[in-house]
DNA sequence: AATGAATGAGTCTTCATTCAT
DNA sequence: CATGAATGAAGACTCATTCAT
């Protein structure tokens, strides 16, 4: 047994069966729970026990839904993590013009950052980096997505470069370069997230990362 | 029992008693064993017994150097991130012109990376972002070097900026920046290690860092 | 978690929901074990994995119904202790006449010594004598009752003292050697009690101690 | 290897090789050291190199004078039971005269209670009752300790009933009474030793034994 | 279908004992 | 001979997972 991607919150359970609209919410009820113990005690210091009772299912139920511990886990990072790649994707095809393109794609970090914040604090907290060490499998999707992002920002350098709008460095490493100042920004918010509310933090990392920092 | 710090390779064991100097090789063959069975399978997933086996020891030999499981990991980490700090500082302190010492800063991290590939391998595979979770304390350590290499950085930086030598932005932010950009960098080269080694890969990250993206 | 008081043999699990009922039974035959096997081979010689297989659970099982080992000793030492307890304050509190009393206070000796063969067994071959050491604070909530016991028993030597019934004695040190007679014989009855059947033993106890041995 | 009896202080290492006569004193060091650490938290609580380093020997040694852990404990006991024993039967064969023999025992008991308090302690709080449990065999060496001293006594109440100095009960059941209550009052003298030192605390015991409660 | 009681494998850690030096 | 470093068996306890009701 496999579970099928994450089903929360904005995902359309219209019209379904009472039944398999019932499912879902379980289902969603347990990930919100659990992603609530984990990102609070960590992976190791939760129980299955305590998430049944704190969800106020049975134990059984939740293995209903997922096959064990780990794949409940899968499932919240994975869920969350493929939401993000979309929309970050969808940010980059949306607009042509790669500069544009780049600062759109600074920005939505933002809204996704807060959006998510609980499952941004566990992935910090936990995942970064494969938690599961190299042989789970999972942690290994992630470094995938991770690489599809940094490669399709990569082409949308390219681009830019082409057409004289950015300098002429390796696209690859121009990725990999906002991708780190991003991660580190986004790290140093979810250590305080209200102090960075009143202005975009990140844009301050967007006019580091365009502009450099030496004086011309 | 707090172990002292990590004795590892390039320590001077030169002209100790033999007593000792055959206490600092068991201390450090079964910290190379435990590294490399950490980095290999993680924390959890590695038992006393098997560090044990491998290291050739009765288990209760490692608890005459460790006081317990984590203590054994965190001299692991804390050991290098010490050295690592160490380093790092020293660069900084020692070239008064700025441009020069962020150069030199990059650069080190370069090295450091090199001679301690495998612990950087355990820390970004389980570390980054406070594996024990935020009640372990020594996870906290290591946000505390963390946060104090960035200011270091932040002060390098105003300086500069002070000598019209970098563009007037934030201070912390561009060290932020910059830690980001490293961090990215290393993971990749960790990822595959051979391929960096002929072209200081880090250079590139320096080079988009010092100098922004945007063609001028 | 600090396990409810001891259940065991005449407790009314009458009319109680099914499910209560077999927790109860369970219990019950896991305090029964535990004390077979205590009083056999010793605290220390007894491991919960015995006790288990012993009683045909699951070591989790004994878990859900004691924090720990020393909970479980500590309720089979602890439940009968009270009870005995409750049963001779009882005794000394009907009777109003002071000789009768401790006379009184004798014979329900030997009948709670019968009824609790086992678990006496237990206590002289362990605890008589702080068990646990002083730092365990169970020895003492033995000690304790102990205690009360001799005070109340001197309460009644007292009331005996002042009606001139009893000679004019420190009341403590009467209580204090009637307890020390009683805890002899009851040693002596239990390294054979079926020799002591046939006429209450602890007759004589009561005879010498109230007359003594002296010939007038 | 089997332990030969204790030798403690008092005893005669006047005329000896001085090899065997160093020997001697070393094992009366580990042995006062580890009454010392018993007495305090408790046999299982004191590990073999707890005794080793507080009496600055090597573990090695305590083994060459001790066959294990037990057999040290065991020497200890016995060794102070056997001296305790010789000198209540000396006591009881010197006097001739029945209730002066009696008066003498009681007397005596103070006597050894206060040279060996430590032992003592150590007794009540972990031998008392065969602490080893049954299947030890050391336990049984002192309750055949205990049986005789009983059985001695007895046999001097024999006689005083034969010269109708005491009562015409059963003797083996008066010497039980006895030492109870004698039991009883050196445990609560070990509860706080300094309040008995003005007057003999047991020679309430005795009057109480003696006499009787009960008022002619 | 949902439950949660029961399970027992697996883990860290201690410490009596051995034996090479 | 004395030492104490090294050993590893043993034990308390946790918790993911199963399955009878």
């Amino acid at each position: 047994m496999n579970s099928p991607p994450l089903t929360q919150g904005n995902v359309a359970l219209a019209r379904l069966p009472r039944r398999e609209r019932d499912n879902l919410r379980q289902r969603g009820e347990i990930l919100d729970t659990a992603l609530m113990l984990f990102a609070e005690k960590g992976y190791h210091k939760v129980s299955m026990q305590q998430i049944a009772k704190q969800a106020e299912f049975g134990v059984g139920t939740i293995y209903k839904f997922f096959a064990n511990k780990q794949d409940l886990y899968r499932v919240l990072i994975m869920g969350t993590a493929e939401k993000w790649q979309r929309a970050v994707f969808q940010v980059l095809e949306q607009e042509r013009n790669p500069f544009r393109a780049i600062q759109d794609y600074i920005a939505v970090q933002s809204e996704l950052f807060f959006d998510n914040l609980p499952v941004v604090r566990l992935y910090y907290s936990e995942i970064k980096g494969a938690y599961f060490n190299v042989r789970s499998g999972f942690d290994q999707d992630l470094l995938k997505l991770r690489d599809e992002r940094i490669k399709k920002l990569a082409s949308v350098f390219e681009i830019g470069i082409k057409e004289s709008i950015f300098r002429d460095l390796d696209p690859y490493h121009m990725a990999l370069a906002l991708h780190g100042i991003i991660d580190a920004f986004l790290y140093r918010m979810m250590e305080d997230p209200t102090r960075f509310r009143e202005r975009d933090e990140l844009s301050y990392a967007a006019e580091i990362f365009l502009g450099g920092v030496i004086k011309k």
